[in-house]
DNA sequence: AATGTTATGCTAATAATGAGCATATCTTAA
DNA sequence: TTAAGATATGCTCATTATTAGCATAACATT
């Protein structure tokens, strides 16, 4: 049984796995990430997840490692870990020769229930949509998106010749940023980056030489802060992952306290999907799906009407088979 | 930036990196997935993914490997592929210590129109069901779940001391297989592998050593064909994922020829779902979902009444943000 | 007591879903 | 030639969800 492992791993170059985990929080409704920041050096970026290579030796499964590493550079116990995905392609092809190692990346997941001190080896807690400005919806379109995305993104479609290749463009485009009769999706977020990514309007695109030269350095300063290596787009993967996951699994439960308002929650959803919903039927839906139960408690914090507090309900895993809060995606609003 | 990279690796272990890749495809209304015969030995385990090792100088990509693999072990060239999860603790910690090289694997999901002769280095298509004689439901409840499974699963409960360690173990079964309030769970295979592995119904806990010895031999005959390494697992996490797939992109016309009739589209959707759908209902779903257009042709090959050949519509995929077969999920029944 | 603020209850219109009856259009056997 | 069998397809009705609001409740502050 041993044969095809032996035969096949002959001529084997190095290969290194590094695992990456991003670290989702909450303060004040403001969507958090947890980044390191870099020793110093000539580099534009300053910034990268925590991560490590992951050593069988040590660790037997890979989220043990994660668990390690990320224990080690920032002081925190993961509860909720989930693998996002696995990056081969790293800087796209720009490997740098000397180095004989090539790696590859498993992505993570983690959520935290709150923020933690920003300490150890400089790790601080960043606003998600400082990194992804496009992103956020709960204020109206961002305005980045008419000014400097969509003009860009017109015009790489109209660069490249050919009926086919154009419309290939087009599309792609009109799918990702909702110019498209739907309108906005917010689970799309690795589409978008990907597209931003390869037209050249992140940072990342030209410290990997994918772009020649920078034609207005202003554009960077608007499109968020670049990572280290791909870890953008390793966060990229996670809030979409995470956007969609909160529709079919109770995985929201994981950034809440144990009790909270309906209306905090909902602010939750909100921070995280970067879209607006309609309070009353938010309220239904929680209710009617069975994700929570009330306490007797009441928070005081509200200025008007002291707000019930709910409890998450976790009987509800054994009652149906995807329990998550299924608001709608009828597009973004500016509503209540 | 490379301070990092440097840093880390110093102390790496080999780590290898295989590539595995789940080929689905469907011939007479049987879902099939594409096994290679393993060369004769003392093995119990006869037959295995296509699979091979992941080398950056030759391949840039991870995806770019997998055709590569595939097309050298089978002669076919790749459509769809997607990346399905990274398993890093294969064989579940029971590591050859003899062989220094860890392999972690890389499981990636592939959908053919149809299938293909049978030939190059003993490949054959089998029916997916003989490898998770569980999951069809198409015809009732598998007779195996209330035979061998559930008996053995309530045993397993039992083992376990301490109200809590039952009450988990409990849980788990309950909603991995449906003994819960909603029901059987259609996209829940890799959690019921899971647990079949970790009881030691499946015929691979005996030979990674989880379990000390076999009670009946008679269980591994009707618990499905085991397979080499964990390739059981990964088809187990690609039949999950392709289940839940279908539901929210139009994945499933990659299986489907050109044009076909409704009740061709319904069947491949039973298919793989492993459950019985609504006719009528089925075919206001799709049409009222904009998945296809009609065609001025008609099927012979109906006994009846010849059906309308219809195409599927790709603007879909411009037109709503998750389009796909939006059958309900509200346990399976005999139709029809 | 009036005003502001947030929480919460409720409804009417519309859309989606679940289950099934009824009819249409073919082939094949009597 | 007709009856029987087999599908395909059209349609309905009851039920449940969803959308968008209006309206009221319960607090704090002025």
């Amino acid at each position: 049984m041993q044969n095809y492992q032996n035969k096949v791993s002959k001529s084997e170059p190095k290969v290194t796995i590094d695992l990456s985990a991003v670290l989702v929080s909450l303060s004040d409704g403001i969507p958090k990430v947890l980044l390191i920041e870099n020793e110093k050096g000539e580099n534009v970026i300053n910034h990268r997840l925590p991560f490590g290579p992951f050593n069988p030796n040590i660790n037997r499964t890979m989220e043990e490692s994660v668990r390690k590493w990320v224990l080690e550079q920032t002081g925190l116990r993961l509860a909720f870990v989930e693998q996002l995905y696995t990056f081969g392609d790293r800087f796209r092809g720009i490997i740098n020769n000397d180095d004989p190692v090539i790696p590859v990346s498993v992505g993570y997941l983690a959520l935290i229930s709150r923020v933690t001190p920003e300490n150890l080896l400089g790790s601080i807690w960043l606003d998600w949509y400082k990194l992804f400005p496009w992103e956020d919806w709960r204020n109206g379109q961002p305005k980045i998106l008419d000014l400097i995305i969509k003009p860009n993104l017109m015009a790489w479609i109209q660069k490249t010749k050919g009926h086919n290749s154009r419309l290939e463009r087009r599309y792609r485009v009109e799918v990702a940023f909702g110019f498209s009769d739907f309108g906005w999706d917010a689970e799309r977020v690795l589409e978008r980056y990907e597209l931003l990514y390869e037209t050249g309007l992140v940072a990342e695109s030209l410290i990997d030489g994918k772009i020649p030269f920078p034609e207005e350095d202003s554009i960077y300063d608007s499109t968020g802060l670049p990572l280290y290596q791909d870890h953008r787009r390793i966060l990229a993967t996670a809030l979409g992952r995470l956007r969609s996951k909160i529709r079919y699994r109770p995985v929201i439960f994981e950034l809440m306290p144990k009790v909270f308002t309906l209306f905090e929650l909902q602010k939750v959803v909100e921070a995280l999907s970067g879209e607006n919903l309609h309070k009353q039927n938010f309220r239904r839906l929680i209710e009617t799906e069975g994700l929570v139960e009330q306490t007797e408690m009441v928070s005081e914090k509200t200025g008007g009407r002291p707000a019930k507090l709910y409890r998450f309900r976790r009987e509800v895993i054994r009652e149906k088979p995807s329990p998550g809060v299924r608001f709608s995606r009828k597009g973004s609003k500016i509503l209540n």
